[in-house]
DNA sequence: TCAGATCTACTAAATACTTAGTAACTAGCA
DNA sequence: TGCTAGTTACTAAGTATTTAGTAGATCTGA
């Protein structure tokens, strides 16, 4: 058994988002969601859910023809750890340095720009 | 020469971090400022130095005593693009949903997540 | 039945990231 | 002068992540 890790690495995660997305999955359902936008081989998908399901993020059914994978936690969990892990590393964990952030340089509206602008101004106030 | 790597990986943050903060630094003052927190051997710093600015991410002057850096990008781009990086990977590409994370679980006055809420509700009206 | 397709467990190995040792050079000082 | 502390370039290697091959089991259809 591996050593539980704080969040997915890159390529988990592209696998964890196909499972959250279609619920119950199998090894040839990834490997095929995968293929879409890059070439892979079956059992380096094998190999990664059999990790995931070592680490807790999936768990494993032997059905009658390929074993059966769900998730074992929640997507919002597991994001959310993702994102606070984030936030801790990228802005020491001011969650408000981010919001700047996104303020300035993303794609939200000029609307949604003006109020994330205010609700920052006012966490200066207090 | 490495391959430039799209974002910084956790250490070179963490030592990009204390450049940014002292603008000008030598191995030694980095090596001590990361040795506050945990222990790491001088070499290994330099080495993640070097790596630093053969990446593109440091400038290095020869002086007369040790040698010394400069960050070569501004924080608010680095990081900017590490968020960016972030929210295409976690999120696939949409801030709505990290904000939503944020307006959730995180750790905001209750002001600033109604206006959160506010802001989120308002994008979906249009 | 049996050949081909599919699937699994196990294993191997490439790549990326992190850590640190060694040898050599230099400045300052006893 | 010659020792010591500090520095550097170069090199080695450990750990984590990612990719995929092999052998064998099982199922399916001709």
């Amino acid at each position: 058994m591996r050593k539980p890790h704080p969040t997915l690495t890159p390529q988990e995660l592209a696998i964890m988002k196909i499972v959250w997305r279609k619920d119950e999955t199998t090894v040839r359902d990834v490997y095929e969601a995968l293929r879409e936008s890059r070439p892979i081989a079956y059992t380096t998908v094998m190999t990664m859910m059999r990790i995931l399901q070592e680490k807790g993020y999936l768990t494993k059914v032997a059905q009658e023809k390929a074993h059966v994978y769900r998730p074992a936690r929640p997507r919002q969990q597991v994001v959310g750890a993702m994102l606070r892990d984030f936030v801790d590393r990228v802005f020491d964990g001011a969650s408000d340095a981010l919001l700047l952030h996104l303020a300035r340089d993303n794609k939200l509206t000029p609307k949604q720009k003006r109020l994330l602008t205010r609700l920052l101004d006012e966490n200066e106030e207090e």
